[in-house]
DNA sequence: CGTTTGATTGACCCCACTCAAACGTGGTGG
DNA sequence: CCACCACGTTTGAGTGGGGTCAATCAAACG
């Protein structure tokens, strides 16, 4: 244990209102005089290791969390044991939502690299919203947005043969990656090759094979888990293309 | 149109505290003064015949709708034009919770058969959060449930074989037939074959086959969209021991 | 009745999985 | 510094689950 793991982190703790995420995270579109009563709220959490969990299935769900830096996954385990990742999660993105079923996570969450946190106990969250009502409506939005997330995923399993899926996964990176305005066309996978696999429904031999076809028709460069897209039309257009 | 049609289904509204689905639906668990509350909340919609749609996707999204009779689905298309039904929807379940995310349907709602529902117009929703909590928290669960739900079924897409998808999605069924106090091993299909395989990501052809061997292994009788469950153990079993 | 729509059954085949082996790459300790 | 190992990734060969195509059948409907 490093002893400067264990400062007290409200003192690094910075306000919504001058993060550099607001506008992909939970603040997007309240207004600025809200912001300084979320900040009451909010709680920066010791950041976590790669492999660390944010929080396990069927333990017990007091917070939401936003991620501010590295980036999480989130896996569901079936009766038999194996384990489908649900979702990948980027800086601004919000994760726990599922928790607000009965106060207890359906999934767990890993970090997949070094990775901080924002944590919003839903408790306090509750008392802000009867001073804000716009809270509300935010949460409900962020609600339906992974809901709607989860209907594409749902849509991605189902219908798309293993190219669509993966062209689908990297535009998917690519755009989000764009949002945060790194580059859209050059990134790095935090995520290796099986939990693509995993998250796809795929074998991860299957996803190994994929990129080097993508690599032969000179859409993109793979080295280790650096991409770099060439022809985002060709895979716009893998995307588009299915059943033909 | 019928004549009958256009009656002004406001005089036939029941009560949310007198309806029989009250455990099932909205108002599980809210307490008994807030129900007359919701009540001037609830629009009774003129009932919907076997193919109509209730939303459409990308239409506007201004209310909320619980199944109050009859079933329905929910679909999303994709870029190439192909569509994934991503839920059935059975009495007591809300629907065009996507909606949420910025008053735009994200997928569309069809009715399976005659079916009615009630309306909850989100502007009137949002009034009444501000005089009723506890309404915040349970719109809070129920898209909470709504994720869990999704989760779910990613899961059966991405890491089921066919066999157990169709055992997943009977057992399913029949829990929810139980939650409504109907019989557990004995229920009528509401949907086609065509949308039982679209639904788990499958052919119809492999539907219909897997139907026949489970009533080759006594395990189900068949007739039309009659099914009878004779062993449910043996479908909890097969979803259990997956990859074995 | 013929027509239409939905369900079943059979024959065939292909996509993606499985199994197996080789190949970096990075970390560790001698 | 190199040998070694562990792990993630790649590549090849073979196969099977489930898709496709096509024909038949059954029920519902006008």
């Amino acid at each position: 244990m490093n002893e400067a793991a264990s400062l007290n982190f409200d003192t690094l703790k910075l306000s919504c209102g001058q993060c550099n995420l607001r506008e992909l995270c939970f603040p997007y579109g309240m207004p600025e005089e809200d912001l300084h009563r979320l900040d009451a709220v909010v709680e920066l959490r010791r950041p976590l290791r790669k492999g660390d969990y944010l929080y396990r299935e069927s333990g017990p769900a007091k917070s939401i969390f936003a991620v501010r830096s590295g980036s999480l996954k989130t896996m569901v385990e079936s009766p038999n044991g194996d384990e489908q990742i649900v979702g990948f999660h980027l800086a601004g993105e919000l994760v726990g939502l599922d928790g607000f079923r009965d106060d207890k996570h359906t999934c767990a969450c890993i970090a997949l690299e070094t990775s901080s946190v924002c944590e919003l106990p839903v408790s306090r969250l509750e008392q802000l919203c009867e001073q804000v009502p716009a809270l509300q409506k935010q949460i409900r939005r962020i609600m339906g947005k992974e809901i709607t997330t989860d209907h594409a995923m749902l849509l991605m399993l189902g219908k798309m043969s293993a190219e669509e899926k993966l062209a689908s996964f990297l535009l998917s990176l690519s755009r989000r990656m764009e949002e945060r305005r790194w580059k859209a066309d050059d990134f790095v996978l935090s995520m290796p090759r099986q939990d693509i696999a995993n998250y796809l429904g795929l074998a991860v031999e299957t996803v190994s094979r994929l990129f080097a076809n993508y690599q032969e028709e000179g859409i993109i460069d793979v080295d280790r888990r650096r991409i770099h897209i060439r022809q985002m039309q060709r895979l716009e257009q893998i995307v588009g293309e299915c059943k033909s």
